[in-house]
DNA sequence: ATCAAGTCTGTAACTTGTTCTAGATTAGCG
DNA sequence: CGCTAATCTAGAACAAGTTACAGACTTGAT
């Protein structure tokens, strides 16, 4: 639906042969497990290496560096969630509230394995530009979960905006919450207050107030 | 202002003395000219320590950690930043002008050390539980920042909600900056839609478009 | 002025991300 | 099959954050 679902997260440049399809996969589940452990200090390339079953010069070439690696996995992981999400969509009647009811539901998700989410969002903020495109996929990822959400079609530049200030709260409140400083409560209503952006920059009650 | 302005970024158990608060000051500037030429990875803790004139180990008695050092160098330049704005307050007619004027200030600002920028701003959102005083510390300034341009004197739980967002966003506008992957003009304009959440929670308008 | 407690210095060691290298394996091709 | 290039492995080596420690210096109280 978002156009191209082909190499959606791979480099795709040389098509991997089946080996190193899995060879992939295993450290992305490896990744995934240790982060699930400890979050992101326990995510250490030597044990990725082991735990995948592969060197840590192949590791390496596989994903340059430690924050390659979890923003990969907060790729993967994402991809999970977006199919989930397809199956049950959210209910609400405004997209307002469809899109505080879909980020909500990604937050329970997340809660139940908060050292995970802890590594890949430490890992997505911290990226520098060397993995700007990556994070990058990663933020088009999410722009069409809350897309999906909305059931706009063709948005505005405004309603990007908005969508564009919701995936920053998002992130932030997030990361806000991970780090003990905000509690669950307080996250939802961050959330619900910035969705109501969306009802702010709708196109068909013209500017707004009309 | 702010109910209490001693001790505001120190740790204030045992005062220090004039030769500490000194040592603390050396390795402050140190800590923001290394920042400023070559970002977050050019502060090197034994640049920092041999820079201030000090020996590697109290470094480290006066942050416990890189990160610790560069939150309260943000702290710092946050402090400044506030007197400054004070002295020149926004212009604008609506609150929401005036907080959006207020973060496009700063924002031009910080562009003036984009590498600073970059080094306190990452430090920021990677820092975990440890850290979560000195960060609340910042968040605090740039709430109070923010109040200050709305000029509101006794903002509701709504409003709160609304600055957090506003905080979210810039936050995360900046490192999407920061890292190559939104230009200035998305920055401004991402801004300027979150900060139409201040009319939306104004309490005397009532709840909206009055 | 002197003593005890607390600080600071210089330096080495340890940890974990990252790079490098030499040799083994694998994949594709004639 | 037999060759060549690419890939993989094992392990050493290096970089920067962090910790540890012995000895010198300061501070504050007597």
């Amino acid at each position: 639906m978002t156009a191209d679902n082909r190499a959606d997260h791979r480099p795709a440049s040389p098509p991997l042969t089946e080996r190193q399809e899995a060879r992939r996969r295993r450290i992305l589940n490896a990744s995934a497990q240790l982060a699930a452990r400890g979050g992101f200090d326990a995510v250490q390339m030597r044990e990725v290496a082991e735990a995948a079953g592969v060197a840590l010069g192949t590791l390496y070439r596989y994903f340059p560096s430690k924050i390659h690696l979890l923003v990969a996995t907060m790729q993967d992981q994402l991809q999970h969630l977006h199919t989930t999400l397809r199956k049950r969509p959210p209910a609400g009647a405004d997209p307002s509230e469809r899109v505080a009811e879909t980020l909500m539901r990604t937050f329970r998700a997340l809660q139940r394995e908060p050292q995970l989410a802890d590594a890949m969002v430490r890992a997505l903020t911290f990226a520098d530009r060397s993995v700007s495109p990556e994070v990058d996929t990663v933020s088009r990822l999410t722009t069409a979960i809350i897309l999906d959400a909305m059931g706009t079609e063709h948005p505005t530049p405004e309603q990007l905006s908005a969508v564009r200030v919701i995936e920053h709260t998002w992130h932030s409140a997030l990361i806000t919450w991970l780090s003990g400083r905000a509690s669950i409560a307080q996250v939802k209503i961050d959330i619900e207050t910035v969705c109501r952006l969306i009802d702010l920059t709708a196109p068909e009650t013209g500017d707004r107030r009309a």
